[in-house]
DNA sequence: CGGAAATTTGTTATCGCTATCATATTCCAA
DNA sequence: TTGGAATATGATAGCGATAACAAATTTCCG
């Protein structure tokens, strides 16, 4: 930058300004940087510059798997709404269960973010700690709580399960089964389906459980053991699209009509869910809202707006061919 | 810093040594360090870190999309395979075509990564000259070429395009067409492709050209549009899995027999491929390996080893039941 | 027990930029 | 013409760490 400034006559400052501030340099002196910044190929640098105006231009994301589409389209969308702020996102994955999370968070905050966003409320007590301490606007995405760190954006699983169980009791099922991934928040929908359906005197029903992450496999092989204790014809709701095609494979295989005998509810709308044969049932969220929305949070916090701090962005259960 | 080194009673460059290379620090002063900083809660300052030492700890990976999961399984392996190094990964989507590419290059190389992943292997030549100035460890994946800018992991399109035809040969097909997306390495698969068949003698074929990125209704559509041209039996080589889903699909609603009188190839391996009905025929890249051994590459780059420069990871031709 | 080698700790000078305040220049109405 | 606001630029002092070298302390062996 030093010796930018001695090839256009100016000071230092006067380039920095052109590169961050250039409505207040005139237009001849601003023209002049541009040009031996273009004909030197100078590159500014970010850390020097974040160093001094505590200012880093980017946000930190954690979710538990990039491979996993759901959190994909979401960090997709966070990414493109940033990048249009100027702002870029530093990746992190936290592994199922977020056992990586607490040394991922301290190294993230080493970096100072000016925002970050994080999959699910519940975090270690020494992570909230953090998070807190550092002072910087945080967005929880994927879930709902009344009490966030800072701010929210996510919907209510327990009303997920509710409106699935409400769905199938209107379908005419009479018995049920859950199918459902080892994680914290296919919990509470699981549990909620379950006193839902009690509060209607259905009582007797069949939990099978899988490790997450969750896989077509898991869900072929989950139908095996739920079929050994329930008995058809069944409602199955899963913790998601991917152990539901699972099911739905297997219920071909073992020539289960479906969806007379058997009826199939996933969760998250994937891709694939509106092609399967029969197309699947399945609850869909709106993962690019939830990344664009989460955005706008940080963005507006960091620009010191009065932001929302809780957004509820619902769900919709879609009914297909599998109830 | 300053503080804990008085708490400590030491000097600053000493609790740096404590954080960064422990193993040249007395146990007992580290272990005086080590609490104060457990006590006060100190979190080192990276930005300030790297500007001293111009070691930035994270690499940059850019891809077309973080949504596709041929790319986001890459960023997974990636991630992971850096985190046990003590490197992050900060997140660049470019868009199709890499429209943001030159942009988001400039962006991060003001942040001085240590390292480069890059899809691809065409560039603006803007983005070349900056990416050879900055004088940084570079990986492209994705693809081969004999003169990458730095390190290379990828796979022969053309080859890919080659196997495909020559499979499709071996199970009888004679006529043959082609259903692809607007994108430079699909292009390459498809020309490689077409000129296998030519040396067999075979030009009659046709070729139906999308939009990236494809989707199911590309492929339903493709097959719809490619049918106006050609007729059965034929074969199919689609440029993503995607696209040979939807036209699986759109054969199914036509009652079109497959593999008998529509063969069906893929590209991707994709989670659904081997379940769909019948299960699809593709072509397998293991994406986990890109990422990890690109990872690799840079790591051994950044700690000055001699890597190999290009690895070529191959791929496989999957038949199951489309063909 | 002496002195060279090895180990441990400290001092100083940046790294490349921006905040803050100060100064110079331009503009315009009185 | 003049003085005060508005505009444009500059000087200085950090931001929070580490590199490089220097000094102090300990270790070790004949």
């Amino acid at each position: 930058m030093k010796d930018v400034a001695k090839l256009a006559g100016v000071s230092p400052i006067t380039v920095s300004r052109v590169l961050n501030r250039p409505e207040i340099v005139a237009t001849g002196t601003a023209e002049r940087v541009r040009e031996v910044i273009e004909r030197t190929g100078y590159v500014p640098n970010l850390l020097a510059g974040g160093l001094a105006s505590r200012k880093t231009k980017f946000v930190a994301a954690i979710v538990p798997a990039i491979s996993n589409q759901v959190f994909s389209e979401a960090i997709q969308s966070l990414t493109d709404r940033l990048w249009e702020s100027g702002y870029q996102v530093l990746l992190g994955t936290s592994g199922y269960p977020a056992s990586r999370e607490e040394d991922l968070l301290a190294a993230i905050l080493s970096r100072r973010p000016d925002g970050i966003f994080l999959t699910g409320i519940s975090h270690s007590a020494e992570s909230c700690r953090r998070l807190v301490t550092a002072n910087v606007p945080i967005v929880e995405v994927w879930d709902l709580t009344p009490t966030p760190i800072d701010m929210l954006v996510g919907f209510s699983h327990e009303n997920v399960g509710h409106a699935v169980a409400e769905h199938l009791l209107g379908r005419g099922y009479v018995r049920f089964g859950v199918i459902s991934a080892d994680d914290a928040r296919a919990e509470v929908r699981r549990k909620a389906f379950l006193s839902h359906l009690s509060t209607r005197g259905i009582a007797d029903l069949s939990t099978v459980l899988v490790p997450a992450p969750s896989s077509f496999r898991l869900g072929r092989e989950g139908l095996g053991r739920l079929l050994e204790e329930a008995h058809l014809p069944l409602a199955v709701f899963c913790s998601s699209d991917t152990l539901a095609h699972g099911v739905l494979a297997e219920a071909r295989s073992r020539r289960i009509s479906v969806p007379g005998n058997l009826g199939i509810v996933g969760f998250g709308d994937l891709d694939f869910a509106a092609h399967t044969f029969p197309p699947l049932s399945t609850v869909r969220i709106d993962r690019t809202a939830i990344g664009r929305r989460a955005a706008d949070a940080l963005l507006g916090r960091i620009e010191g707006k009065d932001v929302e701090r809780i957004a509820d962005i619902g769900f919709q259960v879609i009914e297909r061919g599998t109830t």
